[in-house]
DNA sequence: AATGTAGTACTACATATGAAGTGGTGTCAA
DNA sequence: TTGACACCACTTCATATGTAGTACTACATT
């Protein structure tokens, strides 16, 4: 089992990229080794069987995940109200459907996690772990809303992403900044959009 | 190719279970053939390519997916308020929830979709067409709440089933009332539950 | 009633594909 | 010199799929 982080976290990369373009059915550890141009059989030396290489590319998700200073910092800034969430909101779905590659492996891994209780596990404190993070940095940061708002824009949002990456035309590209909009003006009420 | 539309369909529906249950990577004739309990080769003489069963399979979802009477006719009994689309919206979930094997291998699809434009193209249709369905009746039915209500309500429930179905230690078992509650008072404020 | 025909069910085999493991060689740095 | 890693060739293994051929059933023809 080999050791060299830099080479096993490029590997992983090269995983996500082969779980969201081939699927989970794409994913061997030659596919791995010629997403990262490496030579065949290195995947093979990094990962003792593909399950390892599930858990591992899990972890790696949420490694580059890491919660976005600048956006936190533009919560803090200017006027604390609903304009201000339908902005940033509009910024993270934005954030993650650029990540189009790592959303898609993700929801694989979801998929796969439903076989795999170690994955699922992982799966699930990672999730829960990123939804109180948000809760709690939205509560602190004295936007309008409270824990609810945020579960409720978590919810919407997400399978708004989904269905963007997965089915682009059931809501137009053009339409999906307004949606956003929308779903923050019913989930966040005027009165407290002071 | 057979023609044969009773062992067509339970050839479908062995496909949906095992989408569920292994995945696209699972997914292989012999699999399918195994699942319905028919000989080895069934499947291949029923559909010409895997592209073909996929493609079958949504048919075959939406197929026996038929628009519920019964809960059309909730909808239009008894008080038109918020509390009755709450109700409403729990019924859903419930009923999706249930057919769990169904959900699971849409999501498969979906993201298959993702490589096989003929696939996606159905599906965007069949979801699309679905939606405009809820929103119609939605509309046609009194209830408090108008076209957008019903995109957020989809938007937030969808990737609540998911969440549950994937990962359900997120959100306890017990709560998920709560948060179907939750979700409709937010997205329906109480001004409008007359 | 006997026979023919078409469609389907089933079985077995042949082919092919490719995935994973293993062992070995080369290379570099401590 | 030794140890860890990069790289490569080869073997083994599993399994997916296609094909070909037989058996069965229903229906039509005579």
């Amino acid at each position: 089992m080999r050791q060299n982080p830099a080479r096993r976290a490029a590997l992983l990369d090269a995983a996500i990229e082969v779980l969201a373009r081939e699927g989970a059915r794409g994913l061997t550890f030659r596919a791995v080794d010629a997403e990262a141009g490496v030579p065949v059989g290195t995947a093979t030396n990094y990962f003792s069987s593909r399950d390892e290489l599930l858990v591992q590319v899990g972890h790696r998700y949420y490694e580059r995940l890491e919660p976005d200073a600048d956006l936190i910092a533009d919560a803090l800034s200017g006027p604390r109200d609903r304009d201000r969430v339908t902005e940033l909101m509009r910024g993270i779905v934005e954030r993650v459907t650029t990540f189009r590659s790592g959303y898609l492996a993700l929801l694989e891994l979801r998929l796969e996690s439903t076989r795999r209780p170690e994955l699922r596990e992982l799966l699930s404190k990672r999730v829960r772990a990123d939804l109180d993070f948000n809760i709690r940095n939205h509560e602190e940061s004295g936007l309008p809303g409270d824990a609810t708002t945020v579960v409720v824009l978590y919810l919407a949002l997400n399978w708004l992403i989904l269905e963007r990456l997965t089915l682009p035309d059931v809501f137009p590209e053009e339409e999906i900044d307004d949606l956003v909009t929308e779903v923050v003006e019913r989930v966040l009420p005027s009165r407290a959009a002071r």
